[in-house]
DNA sequence: TAATAAAAAAACAAGCCTGATGGTTTTGGA
DNA sequence: TCCAAAACCATCAGGCTTGTTTTTTTATTA
């Protein structure tokens, strides 16, 4: 559960878009045949990314792996810094979403914020950080800190996640009223799991993860009680 | 002081091997001339590294950087593989040492562990990860996530200095004897700390920061004091 | 001083990646 | 049926990187 399929797809909307042609002289077959081009090429990005990182994700092996010809991949993405601008984007929303249905149902607004609410909200915080969606991501971010074309274009979005995954958060939680506490206690559940997702080399990685969340998990029901007797 | 100047020098023991050549016809002069230019290759390979990625670390703006010429540093080093070897043994051995003086005279063995003093060690933990030798090492340890060969040499050298690393810590607090709680807070701090650093683009990053670590630090003197309590 | 070994510099060949060009097939409408 | 536009494909030149080879300089030692 903790680690992560090299082979899986990394969104899930329109999962095989090579696998099944729409049938000819269907009305629009052209945009949608286009569309669906595209989806394959940013997931194909996104794998590349995963699997070999920024650097080595070359449009030839983009291509090869969306089953497109390079000139194909050319039509749709003038260059390769289009390419992953687009997968930029791509990946914004999908991570909101993927987080989002992480995050469903977790705090019912009719019952007090249990300790069992807050220990799923953290292991699902911890399937996040191991999502494809997320290590793809993180390789684009990674390598933005030397690139500054990169840098460029993916600081804005970066900057509008950052504000609309806190947003989420709150929306999440509708308990837990104390803005100051809830946002402390997020920076502390993020920046643990980014630490613990990026240390892929550790020793009984998974076994001190989990003593971590449980851990984790106490200090923010903590935290959160807190908060509400400081409130009160 | 939380953020890192780019042109710091990486290590500070022979810091500028090419400012001052040792006077001619001296015994060994050679071997020391020698020592001298393969440091500072070592040195550029890791300002290379900060400033550039590892995948923009060429052979030749090491050498650039190096004030050496490609072919003399082909010399010291025959491929580009093995001055990232010779980098990595290099950050190795300098990163446990500046911990270590990171964390020199935080636990008083006389007086029982304060709050004060994990606050400092903290801190002294913030720090550590900003420091250019620990960027120029993560750099390297995410190329190795998609570079095979890269892993092969980086990895017995990181579970190393992991053990090394939690080793350091056991003796910098000798009160702290529950092993378990110890390892635990060590991983809650470190895990935070690399969370915290790697998210160069962050908004409000340092009093972001500054919180996380008031808390932090609230909550390791409390694991502290339940394990006295527990093994009393 | 002269020979020898080490160090440094320069030039070279092979491979890869990017972006561009020109040509081919497919589609939707005239 | 035929044409224009979109989608797709194959090839090429230019630039960069690596590692090798060749040449020059410098230091040790006999």
């Amino acid at each position: 559960m903790d680690t992560v399929d090299a082979k899986v797809e990394v969104g899930d909307a329109p999962a095989k878009p090579r696998a099944s042609r729409p049938k000819r002289n269907e009305k629009g077959w052209q945009a949608e045949k286009s569309a669906m081009t595209r989806t394959a090429i940013l997931n194909a990005a996104c794998q590349c990314l995963i699997e070999l990182g920024y650097a080595n994700t070359t449009t030839a092996l983009i291509a090869s792996h969306a089953n497109v010809s390079r000139g194909a991949m050319m039509h749709h993405f003038p260059s390769r810094m289009s390419v992953i601008k687009a997968v930029i984007d791509y990946l914004h929303e999908l991570r909101l979403r993927e987080y989002q249905e992480l995050m469903a149902d977790i705090d019912d607004p009719n019952v007090k914020l249990s300790k069992e609410s807050i220990r799923k909200s953290v292991d699902s915080a911890w399937r996040y950080v191991n999502l494809p969606s997320f290590i793809a991501y993180q390789e684009l971010l990674m390598a933005s800190r030397t690139d500054a074309e990169l840098k460029k274009v993916i600081e804005p979005v970066e900057k509008d996640f950052e504000k609309q995954f806190l947003n989420t958060v709150k929306l999440v939680f509708p308990h837990w009223e104390k803005v100051e506490a809830l946002e402390a206690s997020h920076d502390l559940v993020q920046f643990l799991m980014k630490g613990m997702a990026l240390s892929h080399m550790s020793v009984r990685k998974n076994a001190r993860a989990k003593r971590v969340r449980t851990h984790l998990t106490n200090i923010l029901y903590q935290i959160y009680e807190e908060s509400l007797r400081g409130s009160e």
